[in-house]
DNA sequence: GCGACAG
DNA sequence: ATCTTGTCGC
């Protein structure tokens, strides 16, 4: 029978987490690296990708590990990679990374292998970048250390780290948006300003939380999250999670056939 | 004991 | 994250 729950972790385990955080930190670049980040209609950008983990219910340890390449500005998918895989670590907040970054980084492994010339320019990552706890490293910045990729976080919810709060002046800022691409900073009560809630289109009343994760300045992350919103969702995260879902219910993929799973994982014509 | 809690 | 019905607005 299979685990069906992850363990939760020794404080030994939580220490060395800690550390290795603080030390992937160090090589965190928080300012534009490629040309096309400079370019007010980021002429030069081609591909936009997307990873995500999504979880079978009911099973804490079963999840697909997907990963998507769109074209910009069209927004058309490129390539589609669904894995299941199983996952060890347990979810906490603040470790989000060391539950799911281990197979984010295989997919982007397996894309490089099959089609590097389909590799993402930048890589939007559901969760925060430097909106985070202690270290502000969070999984956007974690994948982006290691795979090396320019990442933005792209959180649905707010996390409350540095004196950010759901309290009524953030309700108020939330309210004050009028439009898509409206945003306000979210400033920490050390000043910084650690990411920007961004009303993501018209009709989405609810922002999302948007944060640095590699190799991008804060500004050029949110013009980008905003170019590539049809619905409150950004388009790479949006059909990333649609295609996880889709390997997670797929009936075909009993326990016994995994890892394999055709007609799922592959480039799309 | 109470609140917070990305995914 | 996932479980789930109806409901409100355009």
């Amino acid at each position: 029978m299979a685990r069906r729950e992850t363990e939760p972790p020794e404080q030994e385990t939580l220490r060395r987490w800690e550390r290795e955080q603080a030390q992937l930190k160090a090589n965190v670049i928080e300012e534009d690296t490629e040309e096309w980040q400079k370019d007010s209609t980021f002429a030069g950008l081609e591909r936009v990708g997307g990873v995500d983990l999504s979880y079978v219910k009911g099973n804490d340890t079963v999840a697909c590990a997907s990963l998507v390449v769109l074209s910009y500005p069209e927004l058309e998918v490129l390539y589609e990679d669904c894995q299941m895989v199983t996952v060890s670590a347990p979810y906490l907040a603040g470790y989000l990374a060391f539950r799911e970054v281990p197979f984010l980084v295989e997919a982007a492994q397996r894309l490089q292998e099959r089609e590097p010339g389909l590799r993402p320019q930048v890589l939007l990552v559901d969760g925060n970048g430097v909106l985070h706890h202690r270290a502000g490293f969070g999984v956007a910045c974690h994948l982006g250390v290691l795979t090396g990729l320019p990442c933005i976080g792209v959180a649905k919810n707010l996390l409350q780290v540095d004196g950010l709060a759901k309290d009524e002046q953030h309700k108020g800022q939330i309210r004050d948006l009028q439009m898509g691409g409206d945003v306000f900073p979210l400033r920490g009560t050390s000043g910084r300003v650690l990411g920007m809630a961004l009303r993501s289109y018209n009709k989405s009343t609810k922002p999302i939380y948007v944060s640095v994760g590699h190799r991008t300045c804060l500004e050029s992350a949110v013009r980008l999250v905003q170019s590539c919103c049809r619905y409150r969702i950004p388009e790479p995260i949006r059909q990333v999670r649609r295609q996880g879902q889709l390997g997670g219910e797929d009936p075909s993929l009993s326990w016994e056939t995994w890892p394999v799973r055709e007609g799922v994982t592959g480039i799309c014509e």
